[in-house]
DNA sequence: GCTAGATAGTCTCACGTGCAACTATTTTGG
DNA sequence: CCAAAATAGTTGCACGTGAGACTATCTAGC
């Protein structure tokens, strides 16, 4: 075998362990912000089997469906862009794709002709009842390596994170804009 | 103003508490897949500021730049596509372009001229020295919600989902390969 | 009630990136 | 040794996506 310089040796490292300081460099592997990309692209890749292979969805036409899914009421695009923290050009290409594709339907809002309610067509919502207990078992496969315990403790920190970087909206806002 | 659909009433749901069993739908805002994909994103998007605003790198390229950072010696390209897990042909890229700036070089390796040997140059190593102590304070902004052990535990929590997708190289796996 | 500014949604453009083909080199197996 | 397979790195191609312009519609202020 070719002696190269990429033969990686991590076996000193331990993600786990906390960084001594003062520090003089930085360990990606320690590093959260790069842990969390690398983290997020591979359970992505592990779920998209499942609505990408399965289904023929990518993640913003799937994102449209389990918004539209999981409210039982129709909603506008703009929502769906806003709940997901998905740009609104992605969201309206996927609401084209689902439309062809008879799982969605739109309905003009008479209140203002700007807007559109969307919702899942019969075809929709048999694709979303199938294919959401894939997705559940999908990540408890993923989180099968925590216990009960640790998994509503990784929730709880992921939603500290979450609020302090505004991505869950406040009571206040959600107020300040009445709801729907 | 308006009535519109895309006022977002989210204040029902509490992404921290355990959702009820059996699931009849899949709440996004639960879904550990879905959320570590939002939070990724904003936080690469925080950290951006710091290296790409500041100092016109991408996310490969800093990868590139953080890899040779940490290591003393020179490393393979081969070698950071493999460390962060990024896919060859970006880091290809990414190397081209710092070549281009002499923030690394690049040296042939006489026992394998297949590839190359990088390391930072003296301006890439003060552009690193510069650069890491400003991406770690604000990592520490972000993780500011979170006590010391709260980190410890989120550290360890992310370790134990790492591990479980293979993300971090095993001892006997580093070890098949001989130690660079 | 008219104009200015906001908002919903679509579309064009530019760019980053994964894939796969390709070159050059090295290893392996007969 | 030589042929076949493996590996390092580069490049062309296709595609998804964010930014931002644009249209249509609605609200607000005078």
């Amino acid at each position: 075998m070719a002696r190269t310089s990429s033969d990686i040796a991590l076996k000193t490292r331990n993600a786990d362990e906390a960084s001594p300081r003062p520090k003089t460099r930085l360990d990606l592997f320690k590093f959260v912000p790069f842990r969390l990309n690398r983290l997020a692209a591979e359970v992505s890749a592990a779920l998209s089997v499942e609505y990408q292979e399965r289904h023929g969805l990518d993640i913003p036409a799937w994102r449209v469906i389990a918004t539209l899914g999981f409210r039982n009421d129709a909603c506008s695009a703009q929502y769906v862009s806003q709940c997901t923290r998905t740009h609104k050009s992605t969201i309206s290409r996927a609401v084209t794709t689902l439309l062809n594709e008879g799982l969605i339907e739109r309905v003009e809002n008479e209140a203002d002709r700007r807007e559109f309610r969307l919702q899942l067509t019969k075809k929709g919502r048999a694709l979303y009842e199938e294919l959401f207990p894939q997705l559940l078992r999908r990540e408890d496969e993923i989180l099968a390596c925590l216990s009960a315990q640790e998994r509503k403790q990784l929730s709880a920190l992921l939603g500290k994170i979450e609020q302090s970087l505004d991505l869950i909206q406040t009571s206040e806002e959600a107020d300040a804009k009445q709801a729907y």
